[in-house]
Order: structure tokens, then sequence, then C-alpha cells
DNA sequence: AATTGCTCCAACCGCAAAATG
DNA sequence: TCATTTTGCGGTTGGAGCAAT
């Protein structure tokens, strides 16, 4: 297997091609094919390595390539596969007939890795961020909205913290189901496991849930980015009686109107990820390792490198269920 | 006008799979 | 079957271009 020698070899040209140098590629390939890449610069005229070579004529020389910016069709096509492949930029471009597997990776890595974080998605499992750092502003942005609507001062900071972290990883825990549906059609998520979320969606508190965006097998976070628009304000129950950290009753309801929207506002392209991230949904724990229904389902799937935080159990368990499903 | 910081992308690097002898 | 060579892939980098100060 050993390593070929390639542009390291004594006195090959590095760097920038010149036009003349483009041209006597093309010609050649034009003429004669590319053969064997190793020989071709000798038989081409020139002083490139054939990696080189190769490199120029596949990413920039061929005459099928699509140059320009990446329509909304083809954005959401990466978007998909990338849920499904990850990193495999090969395999992606194998779908955008024209574009090269480079410009598809420094496309993802410039604009749709960050377009991913800044709605609070992790890029690489393109679920709901899991670092808890990460969602600490939002966190904190939290408590002080809470403080406003209550206009009252909190006795114990770090109790208040907590209550709203568990208030918080609640919610998550449901778009993390919801989630857990939609990531690949390839993913090797059940029947059974389907069947949480779905009772869930089911629920009162998704009456209003538009059925174009019902997670289905076929559905994957693209599709779910395309139909954000149409996500309405859930009223999703939320209040907590912070003293014994007992759910309380709806009346409380803590909906989106009172919590403001920490990522994408005033921004105009990007659509509302309401429901799944931003809608005061900070991204406190990876719910996958208190759901063992949902089986790791994304190619990438442990890409991230954030370490998964450890939740109290009391959030995660029956009476947390409970209260989403009633 | 000069400097700084940022974005973008062509090209390189190194690894591993596939092909070849 | 094994060693060697070639090819393909994904991660990373360097520098050009641009905007802000």
């Amino acid at each position: 297997m050993g390593r070929s020698p390639c542009c390291d070899e004594n006195g090959l040209k590095k760097g920038p091609w010149t036009p003349e140098e483009d041209q006597k590629l093309v010609q050649h390939i034009q003429a004669h094919g590319h053969g064997s890449w190793r020989a071709l610069p000798k038989l081409a005229g020139l002083n490139r390595c054939g990696k080189s070579c190769r490199l120029r004529w596949t990413n920039y020389l061929r005459p099928d390539i699509k140059r320009g910016k990446f329509s909304q069709e083809e954005e959401q096509t990466i978007l998909s596969l990338h849920s499904i492949l990850g990193n495999k930029w090969s395999a992606i471009a194998k779908h955008l007939h024209g574009r090269t597997d480079n410009e598809i990776k420094n496309f993802w890595n410039t604009h749709l890795k960050k377009k991913l974080i800044q709605m609070g998605f992790d890029p690489m499992t393109h679920r709901p961020r899991t670092d808890f750092f990460a969602a600490l502003p939002q966190l904190l942005a939290l408590v002080k909205l809470r403080e406003l609507v209550d206009q009252q001062p909190w006795a114990d900071h770090s109790a208040r913290l907590q209550a709203e972290a568990a208030q918080a990883a609640k919610l998550q825990y449901l778009q993390q189901l919801l989630q857990s549906a939609t990531v690949s059609p390839a993913a090797t998520t059940s029947t059974s496991d389907l069947d949480q979320p779905m009772s869930l969606l089911g629920s009162p508190h998704m009456a209003s849930f538009p059925s174009s965006l019902m997670p289905s097998p076929t559905t994957t976070t693209a599709t779910l980015f395309q139909n954000m628009s149409q996500i309405p304000d859930i009223q999703i129950p939320c209040s907590f009686d912070f003293d014994d950290q007992e759910p309380m009753g709806n009346e409380g309801n803590c909906g989106s109107d009172n919590y403001s929207e920490p990522y994408g506002q005033g921004e105009n392209s990007t659509p509302r990820t309401v429901l799944l991230s931003q809608s005061s949904l900070p991204p406190l724990t990876d719910i996958s390792i208190s759901n063992p229904g949902d089986a790791c389902s994304t190619s990438s799937c442990g890409g991230s490198s954030t370490a998964p935080i450890s939740w109290p159990d009391q959030l995660l368990l029956d009476d947390f269920m409970a209260e989403f499903s009633n």
C-alpha cells in the first residue's frame, strides 16, 4: 500500500496553475485521455506530479464542471445527503451533476456548516447541539426573561438555573424525539422507536403542528428545514414549580411568546427553526443517551466531539414522558 | 492610504483502498 | 498471497480578494 512519491519529488512545480499549464493538460487529455496520471505529466510536457494534474483536471478543467453559486435545490440536496452520508463528499458529489467533491466540501465548510451551527444544530449529527457551554448564553437569556416575566427576584439563583435547565431539557427531549424520527431513511430506527415521538405528536400540545412537518421515514433534516416556515408557535406546557421541581398545571403557559429566539433573528434567508432549536430550546443534553430506541441512526453519529452531559434521571424518565403524553 | 481581520476556494498533504504484477 | 504502485478521498492550508477601521 505504500505512499506514492508525489509532489515532493525534486523539481516538480507546486502551487497555482498557469493558463499555459492548463492548456497543455486539457489538450493532452482531449487528445489521449488521461491514461495513467503518473505518466501524464511527462507525456503532456508538464513539470507537475500526476496527482496535481488529476486534481486540476477533476476539480477545475473538466468540461462538464458546473461553476457558480449553489442553487437552493443543490443546497437542500447536500443537506439531505450529508445527514445520511456524513462527510462522504465524493458520494454526495455523484448526486450533484457538475459539482466536484472539493467544491461541495468547500461549500459545506464555508456556508452550510456555519448555517447549521447558527441555527443551533450540530453540523455532524444534524441534531440540536449537545454541548452545555454552547447553550449557556441561551440558558442565561431564559433566566433573565423569566425574571422579567415574573417580576420578582429569585431567592436561589442556582436552583433557578437548574430548574430552567430541567425545563429546557424536557423541551429538547421532545425535539430530539422528533428528530430521531427524521434523520435518515437508512436509519436503523424501528417502528416502535417511532411510536414515541408519534404519540407525542398526537398529543393536544401538538395539535397545531402542520402535517407536512410530521416526520416520516423519508423525511430528512433538509426537508424539515424546507418546511420550517410553516411551524406555528406551539404552546408547550412548561410551567414548573421550582420549589419542589414537580410539574404544575398548564395555567402558567410559557410558550414561545414568552421567550426570545436566540437564533436567526432578522435573518430573512434563514428558516425559522422555532420548534426544533431556536425558540428557547437550549441544546443541553444528548438525549440519545437516555433513549435506547434511538440507535444512533446517522453514519456520522458520534462524530460530534462533545461529550454528553449526564442529567438527573428525573429529567428523562417516566414522569417526564407522562407530562408530554398527557 | 494603510492596516487589519475575515471569507472563500484552489491546491496540497497524507492516508487508505483498489489495482497490478 | 503478497508486495508494490496507482488512484481516490477527506482534511487542511495558503493566499487572494474584500470590507471595515
